[in-house]
DNA sequence: GCGGTAGCTTGACCGAGGTCAAACATGTCG
DNA sequence: CGACATGTTTGACCTCGGTCAAGCTACCGC
């Protein structure tokens, strides 16, 4: 895995002079753009790389434009005046940031980090407006992504006032299987989480220490195997039981 | 109260055959549709009342279409499996709902239940589209408004996730200030909650008895003075106080 | 008036999870 | 390799807020 942003990979996501072979646009909200809106995007992109750690754009920016990922994993992050802060959200290869504050027409509300080596597309802001000119069934793609994201941070927020901790993190685990996870022929699955503890922690809305304790209980009934960011679930069904039925054991 | 949807306030609101002198439109996401946009409206438009309790609407409905309130308060309401629910935020004339799962193109997340008595124009789903096609610049509105919410919701999560029961309620009340308040000359600031109390708790992720604490506790504080539905703040400074500088007193 | 029914408030208790501090691991760099 | 920094885990403790149960208070119909 360690080697995979060389060769094939790095070949494979938009570094190709053209837009319209990219493998990375179908899976985006530019996926069915019409030849104008094409030229428009393939003139404005601008191609950028980021370090693990290093931001894509800070809170209270002004919007430049948005962001396409085409290879690694970036965290949005947000923080309250104090010292909390919280990861909103991780995004992925083909997913875009940086519409919402576009759209609404505000500076960012999140931190953008890159969480590994990630590479990705940037369009400024006045391209994304005449590519929606020239095709307009983009914008439905992009009322369709904020309106699945406004739900998904509605169910979130649920989680977070009537879930504990424990039934949160399974279903954290849950959702990082289809990105990180990988499973064998016995059913065991094994996932690799891309983030460190504080970070997960702070997805889940408490503290490592806290995390610590949970990933000690989730272990002690044999639920979860954890080893660093190793992780290995025996069974599914387990761990669905954590949040399916309200974590009564 | 039960007086009021005759006379004035009747005829205020598209009440008139007519969309395009309604006085709530310009507040909606419809304000700048061109000619054929509003007779697409108003050939589908289609007046509803409510009484409160009623619901416009149930988590798990299809989608009908779009409701655009002309009069009164409507609250969106979201339940997990188990018996809690949570107020996910109240809507007052000119604000339309709906549009979350119209352009998500999934089923209602949400109760939407009449908070007093409500008015609303509902319009189909392919009204919608067809009023978006025939002037585009509408979707820019809704992406404005739901990349709006999407912040908001986020910002109530991290609140949540990082403020206490207190420091929450000061917000509310300052929230609940703009519509539901007035303020005399002497800035006395003067609230009549549209809720009751376990609404309000479950607005704020807690309980009834916690709320009851939590007003005690302001009370004796002398930030606000509570009598059932009633609240008169003196000083909007001490209130802001409470959540600006973290809830040290 | 008077009982009934919601809603609201209070008290007593308890538990999940936050905080602080210290030990332990895991790097990474010279 | 050892030294230092950074991340993780553990323990001890405490607080906020949830729960259960009991009074209050208001409003409504009779």
């Amino acid at each position: 895995m360690t080697g995979s942003h060389v060769g094939a990979a790095q070949r494979g996501h938009c570094e190709e002079a053209d837009c319209g072979s990219c493998v990375i646009r179908p899976l985006t909200e530019f996926a069915h753009i019409n030849d104008a809106g094409l030229s428009i995007l393939l003139a404005a992109r601008n191609r950028m790389v980021f370090q693990p750690g290093q931001l894509l754009f800070r809170s209270g920016e002004l919007c430049r434009g948005l962001f396409i990922i085409t290879s690694g994993t970036v965290a949005l992050r947000k923080g309250d005046g104090a010292g909390h802060s919280v990861l909103v959200r991780l995004l992925h290869a083909g997913q875009s940031l940086g519409y919402r504050s576009l759209f609404a027409g505000e500076v960012y509300s999140c931190d953008a980090e890159a969480v590994d080596d990630v590479r990705c597309c940037v369009i400024g802001r006045d391209a994304v407006e005449q590519i929606i000119e020239a095709s307009p069934e983009t914008s439905q793609r992009f009322l369709e992504r904020i309106a699945t994201d406004l739900r998904r941070a509605e169910e979130t927020y649920m989680q977070g006032a009537c879930m504990p901790v424990r039934a949160r993190l399974a279903r954290l685990l849950y959702d990082m299987r289809v990105h990180y996870g990988t499973a064998d022929d016995q059913g065991t699955i094994r996932i690799d989480l891309p983030l460190q503890r504080k970070d997960m922690a702070s997805m889940l809305g408490t503290r490592p220490e806290t995390l610590a304790r949970t990933i000690r209980a989730l272990a002690e009934d044999g639920v979860a195997r954890f080893s660093g960011r190793k992780v290995e679930i025996e069974d599914l069904d387990t761990l669905l039981d954590e949040f399916d039925s309200d974590g009564a054991s």
